[in-house]
DNA sequence: TAGATTGTTAATCGATTAACAATC
DNA sequence: TAGATTGTTAATCGATTAACAATC
């Protein structure tokens, strides 16, 4: 068998998220049923760690090896992706580059979704540099403001807009993903704002947990603080 | 009954966990038998939601209020809060402030941990400005990074040491939890070189996840760019 | 064909919810 | 005392693990 093939020849990391892999099984469509959030939650997870065995230029993985890398059982492995399809093969094991392809495309990833940054501040401005967007598929578009003084300008190539601006801009861009890094107190107005909109997804930093919205949007409230104090409780455990 | 009273008027939310609340029941001490990854999970949301209560200088809160602001139920919180001891008064409820105390206690924000960021890029930086540890009881004491141009100056008030200096820094200070915001490459080496340290924590940003050390240190592996994958995949999945 | 490894069903384990007696 | 709400036990639900037949 050969490993190390052409497909798996790749430039660099940020590059990953673009292979193509043409199914020897045809284009077999993937199934979407009530997915368990236990389930959900792990898929960025095998986005991850197949990444790396893309890297090594590995081109089959089974179960178990996957097990061992990300320490969960191979029986739960084969449970996860079979809620999306049968994408392994029997007495073979689950090809790297499909299997990979497949995760994206459950995860959006080959979507090629847009996203903008509400709030540049330390955070947003840090988002805006990150590789993190691309890497997944994700293209940040343009970033709002109230701060004159970056208005109109560019960071890292995307333009910084008056906040005023907002619905149009979104409209223009087309943008499907709003990322909040503002402070709390303007959290619900900007939700206001985005109903009449096209955006679907709302990653939130305010720290100013959103509920369900009526039109169905999207959202994740990420506490990135409530890590750490789960490190500190594990911290606190031990000095008893 | 006095809402309102004198403990609650309270100066702005970074003095929040610094309150003290006496008792009445004597001191008893919180219980910590194995507690399940699912209850740890959720002690920082008691934590935040707490100090919303405090900051609206309620006094009393009952399971069933506190069930309809954190969409969890009623039951679940009391077996929560049921695994550290018995913070509530049957026909009462709880008291706010006795009870953030425990929750702070338990969490170790009482503690005083101090912590140093190891890395001084985007996020780095955006985490020694940022008001969440100080929040949360954490001190940050240092910050490390090879670049020459900021070594021996401060950022926030906090100096920057060569990476040179980090074990003998990390002693000096006392420094209890290390926060990894350096490139991937350099999460093993930095891993080792605080095996020989006091420190009991880290809270790991370079994306390569860690497992538990020899010395049993509490490891947090975080990667927020599976929180912004999960958002994609909700979006994807309404775009089928 | 024999060996390997999936896909899937059944068994186990853990976490959530319901219910109610205890008690403030 | 009567009303309210906890602490706790029992019932339910969901997620993980084990096992093995299917099959490549």
């Amino acid at each position: 068998m050969a490993e190390n093939n052409e497909r798996n020849r790749i430039a660099d990391d940020e590059e990953l998220f673009r292979i193509e892999y043409e199914s020897p099984y045809g284009d077999s469509n993937i199934s979407r049923p009530d997915v368990s959030p236990a389930v959900v939650k792990r898929l960025p997870r095998y986005f991850r760690y197949l990444r790396v065995l893309i890297r090594e230029g590995k081109t089959r993985v089974s179960t178990a090896e996957l097990s061992n890398m990300m320490n969960l059982t191979a029986s739960q492995i084969r449970q996860d992706l079979n809620c999306f399809g049968g994408f392994g093969q029997q007495g073979y094991g689950y090809n790297v580059n499909y299997l990979y392809s497949k995760i994206c495309e459950i995860l959006g990833v080959s979507f090629g979704f847009r996203a903008a940054v509400v709030g540049a501040g330390n955070l947003g401005m840090a988002f805006v540099k990150s590789p993190m967007f691309e890497k997944r598929g994700v293209d940040v578009v343009a970033m709002f403001d109230v701060n004159e003084e970056i208005i109109g300008k560019k960071v890292s190539g995307i333009s910084v807009y008056s906040m005023d601006e907002l619905e149009k801009k979104l409209e223009e861009y087309g943008v499907h993903i709003v990322i909040l890094t503002l402070p709390k107190e303007y959290a619900e107005e900007i939700m206001e704002r985005l109903d009449g909109t096209k955006v679907r997804g709302v990653w939130n930093f305010t720290g100013k947990d959103i509920g369900v919205t009526k039109k169905g949007m999207a959202i994740e409230n990420v506490h990135i603080g409530d890590s750490l104090m789960a490190l500190c409780y594990e911290i606190a455990k031990d000095f008893e």
